[in-house]
DNA sequence: TTGTAAGCGTTATCAG
DNA sequence: CTGATAACGCTTACAA
């Protein structure tokens, strides 16, 4: 079923056919419907990769994310999704797994579809991956990470910041043996940087002080690696009165394995988070943590995305950076 | 950069090139190594939308859910990406956020991309898609839910006879007055099923007793929706004694206020849930619930389509019908 | 307002 | 093992 079998059967060119799919203001009234009512007899459906090579346009944005299930991600896409698709953009989404290696891969084969726009998480990839992303053309956004020189455009907020600010809430309340636990897998760089921002602030902030982290290596992000992480810690560096998670999942994990224990929470051990979940304010107690835009990473992404892909290429507004912030979220368990 | 400059630059014809790519097995050793080098060296990306339209087959699966946030579908998402990214399919998403009418305007807007296999949520679609789905001749899974007239191959578990066998749990467990409790918007076919199940078997396992639901409607399934479900379940019918959620984020919510108001759980009120997220496991006390197998509907999924896409269409296997089942969990809290 | 011609970048097919 | 040629289904550019 091709443009052509609906021109035939309309007694009209493809030509015809074609404007009334994109352009149905220039074609008279009655053509219109003779030809629309072929197409929904014929159940046409356009070739959208024949429209895509003949156009150049393919009316398509590609999202690589380290993960779906991650809720992170998945808000971001989603606000991604819901600015686009009204556009009528449609999404392609891959995931790399926390793998600079697979995500090069990815960027390849997504680059092959030219989509119009990409959006990437993270400002951390593999020479060939930044290569190939600049020599594209395309808008990109890359996003979550701050970074001094990034492909184009990045939308985020600072890792680092948000966690120092951590620290120094976590001083001004006066506790004295923070430790920092997480899991730290080689791909996933927002993780390091909270890790290497959290040494920093207690190098600087707790003159004296030893530096502890506990890091639970390739492990999953769910509640369960939180309650190991909190076992460990307590194995570990018994001394700690303020555990500081590298995820809001983990922290809610030990939370609510602190209920079952009856260890008590901030009394005996306070403990902190990171993204404020939807979780984190329903715990008992209430979690105190840091949150980070991630709905807003994605709608965001896709205005600039709307944007750039709307105008020709020469009027093309410049690749932006913008820095959504993030707030400490003080709530009951520290 | 195409096909063509890379032939023009390794002194070959297209064609050869193209055999690199497709079949390199077939071009001797050193034209191979000559035309490799050139493609390194010029940074071509081969068009896909070309090798889609040359070839018929675009490498690409449309997959269509109602949400990419809710944690179910982003499992099964995850599932399907597993198992068909190491074959080079890439998959496409598009979400339709409970609506019919959006749901057939993603079915057509994806279908002509032409994509080599769709995997959709429900088995209950407008006619229109329904036609347009069948009439594409890809194979096609729904998932997530039973009918007698799928389009194609069908993976899930049976809605009701799961809330039937919790349903039936609750009752030998003693509770004389379950009340059911979940946001059953217009769209969402798989709630409306757990509702309709829970309406019939009280009907006939609590001969006498009247039927109770309380209903959000179109509320976000969310910990906070479940608090509120709480609320209004204490307020409209206070002889409940066994409350039963459409979903286990509703009881999460539910058993967590529960700790915090001091309402004893199971003993006060049991609580029951559907899906067996992970939170579930986590909570005090434990939620009684069912486990549904999400990620495996996902893999699953993937595997049918993968051997429906790979042979030619004449000795394709026919649609299967698989029934993943589900499992009651009992745990504490009912 | 409509039609004609050419071409988008690749692969299928058949020859050599 | 390699190459020439003709599609694939659509849009752009121009002509009528």
């Amino acid at each position: 079923m091709t443009l052509t079998d609906v021109a035939a059967s309309a007694g009209v060119s493809p030509q015809t056919v074609s404007r009334v799919l994109r352009t149905p203001e220039l074609v008279s009234v009655d053509t219109l419907e003779r030809v629309q009512s072929a197409i929904g007899a014929l159940g046409y459906v356009p070739n959208l990769a024949a429209s895509n090579l003949a156009s150049n346009r393919s009316m398509t944005v590609a999202a690589i994310v380290p993960s779906i299930s991650a809720s992170v991600f998945a808000d971001a896409l989603h606000g991604l999704e819901v600015m686009l698709s009204p556009s009528g953009y449609q999404l392609f989404i891959g995931t790399t797994g926390y793998s600079p290696e697979h995500e090069e891969e990815l960027v390849r084969a997504f680059l092959g579809r030219r989509p119009d726009g990409m959006f990437i998480v993270g400002a951390q990839h593999t020479d060939a991956a930044s290569t190939l992303l600049r020599a594209s053309g395309i808008p990109v956004v890359e996003a979550w990470d701050s970074s001094e020189n990034p492909v184009d455009s990045l939308i985020g907020f600072s890792n680092e910041d948000a966690v120092r600010a951590l620290v120094e809430y976590v001083r001004d309340r006066g506790y004295a043996h923070p430790t920092f636990a997480g899991s730290f897998q080689s791909g996933d760089f927002r993780a390091a940087a909270r890790r290497a921002s959290f040494e920093a602030s207690v190098a600087e902030l707790y003159p004296g002080e030893s530096v502890r982290v506990v890091d639970s290596g390739v492990a999953a992000v769910d509640l369960e690696t939180g309650r190991d992480l909190l076992d460990a810690t307590l194995r570990e560096h018994p001394e700690t009165d303020a555990l500081m998670f590298a995820s809001d999942v983990f922290a809610a994990g030990a939370v609510l394995e602190c209920a079952r224990r009856g260890v008590s929470v901030p009394g005996e051990l306070a403990v902190t988070g990171f993204g404020d979940f939807e979780l984190s304010s329903h715990l008992t107690p209430t979690l105190t943590t840091v949150a980070v835009p991630n709905r807003e990473i994605g709608t965001k992404a896709g205005e600039l995305l709307l944007a750039r892909m709307s105008r020709g290429g020469a009027d093309a507004p410049e690749g932006e950076t913008v820095d959504l912030g993030f707030e400490v979220v003080a709530r009951e368990s520290a």
